[in-house]
DNA sequence: CTGTTAGCGCGTTCAC
DNA sequence: GTGAACGCGCTAACAG
């Protein structure tokens, strides 16, 4: 019981009248309906998807993509990808798609168009653009079904959705220094764009005074990388009493390697990460951080993907990131 | 430019002799091969997988499954599936397969038995058997490409990989009592067989005397969930001096509503959490946990799954956890 | 060494 | 209302 000529010959009538009654397409006699989709209930007979798809000429997934260009390892244990990872899953599971998940480390130029061409999926997105932006441009002039999560940039030929990384910036810089800090201190990657939106926004809104003498300090995006560079900072006898971090991961090593040499957040250092990923709630303080809305980032990323499909024409969309006040700063 | 046929025309030869050059598999001349290889470069072509799979009689896609039987909310932001996940993508990419993602909310019985007679996956990964245990007894019987995280059971008709949950609670009990603990908590879901299991460990070893007074405090995977029950917990007055947490998730929570309630870890009170997941390692203080070989049990359903689909025989594997002594104990 | 042919499992026009 | 035939893009015999 292989296939719809199997079901169709048990049943008595042609492959058509199969499919027809299977997929509810077309127009048939509801007894002989009623009776092969009873009679594929009882043999455990469903459709092959795979065929199906080859004949409707889709493919039925989408895949979403996690460049790996300036990170290598890790990257989908962080929190913030994980966590919208899960919001793709459900948003796309909810219209009907399979999500093919891919890993990449882009050692071939091509790797997207290779990915593309192979025909895998109906449409891709693309998690975050790392420093792969040039390639996101060349397959964007001839692809249309990509959405990207991360920065706007009108010179991009590609749709994208994502925070406002520099408004991010200006939110953590006013907080820092409402607080009274004036010695303060950037913790974040910069080979990736979204990261150097996030330190622009954050210098250009530091007073003149304060922003000469900001410490500028680049970590890996892991937790281990970023724990050993605050331990490394701190450790050179630096005690700045403001920290703005990258990412709520790097808050968190910042937290444990100032605990390390004695500093108490926020008693001698106000502390701001980036992200709200739901650790931030329960890290020791609970972190003051600046959210991005990963869920309705997920949701607008998969509508607007559906809708290119659609053949609509679309265009990105910038969220506004927002402060989130906690105990850290 | 869409199909092989069109490349063959353009390059003067038939179907069979580009299918061939593009392969790689057959007798080909070395000089034609090269010829119509450059000329799929040229134009950008390139083999239409799903056609190819369906042709080969596969998918080329191993499925992984999160069912969500007994937690609700936002499954794949737990650190510990996606670390399994990222692991998982790796490895299966290795082998040359997709990963197919699907979260799944069991409300059909026969959830499982549809996704693999879809056909849209040559085997699928299991990720955890919350308390689907008889759903997937029932496919087990007539699926054999099937391979599951968990507690090893031999009433279990599939096969599973997973870490010795009894050993790790044992483990738990005998690190608070050798630290002289002795006002005992547990905090759990107990729901799920792996949790079960840790719990009977862990009261099955220690002293009659401290066991008669454990608390055992049931609680959601979720940090909000698992959060909000400690605050209750210490809220309604209760001051043991060691806790076990079934999770590290767990484990970070009862440290946030420990401080809210004037107690500190570890001066007043030991803590052990579960999976040494990485945020355990940047947690304030850094949790001393009972570690489990993410990467290695990834490896391992791979593999099983994979010497399955060969026809191999395999049985279900079981690691050993170990302690891992940080700071919160 | 290369071309012809017959499917993989399905959907969809056409007839009847 | 239903069946026969064709093709989605590809691979693998079998010929030549």
């Amino acid at each position: 019981m292989r296939s719809i000529a199997d079901l169709a010959r048990i049943a008595g009538v042609s492959v058509s009248t199969v499919s027809r009654a299977l997929t509810g397409k077309g127009t048939l006699n509801e007894k002989t309906r009623e009776r092969v989709r009873a009679l594929a209930d009882a043999h455990g007979f469903r459709l092959n998807v795979a065929a199906q798809n080859l004949r409707l000429g889709r493919t039925g997934a989408i895949g979403v993509l996690l460049p790996l260009g300036h990170e290598r390892c890790q990257h989908l244990s962080d929190p913030f990808f994980s966590a919208m990872l899960g919001h793709l899953a459900d948003e796309l599971a909810e219209r009907g798609y399979d999500l093919l998940l891919s890993r990449v480390l882009p050692k071939r130029k091509d790797w997207l168009d290779d990915f593309v061409r192979s025909g895998r999926t109906d449409g891709i997105i693309v998690i975050g653009q790392s420093d792969q932006g040039a390639t996101l441009n060349r397959t964007a002039r001839s692809y249309r079904n990509m959405v990207v999560w991360g920065a706007h940039d009108p010179a991009n030929a590609y749709i994208t959705v994502g925070s406002d990384n520099v408004a991010g910036g200006q939110i953590a810089a006013r907080h820092l220094v409402a607080r009274g800090r004036r010695r303060l201190a950037y913790f974040g990657n910069i080979a990736a764009p979204e990261f150097a939106a996030r330190e622009a926004g954050f210098l250009e809104t530091l007073p003149d005074d304060i922003r000469r003498d900001v410490d500028i300090v680049p970590v890996h995006l892991t937790p281990e990388g970023s724990y050993e560079a605050a331990m490394a900072y701190f450790g050179a006898g630096n005690r700045p009493d403001g920290i703005f971090a990258a990412s709520d991961i790097i808050a968190m090593s910042v937290i444990g390697a100032a605990a390390e040499h004695g500093i108490a957040v926020p008693r001698d250092m106000s502390l701001i990460g980036f992200d709200d990923v739901l650790v931030a709630r329960i890290a020791t303080p609970p972190l003051t951080t600046v959210h991005q809305d990963i869920a309705g980032g997920a949701r607008l990323l998969v509508d607007l993907l559906c809708r290119r499909l659609a053949g609509e024409h679309v265009a990105s969309v910038t969220l506004t990131p927002r402060l989130v006040e906690r105990e850290s700063s």
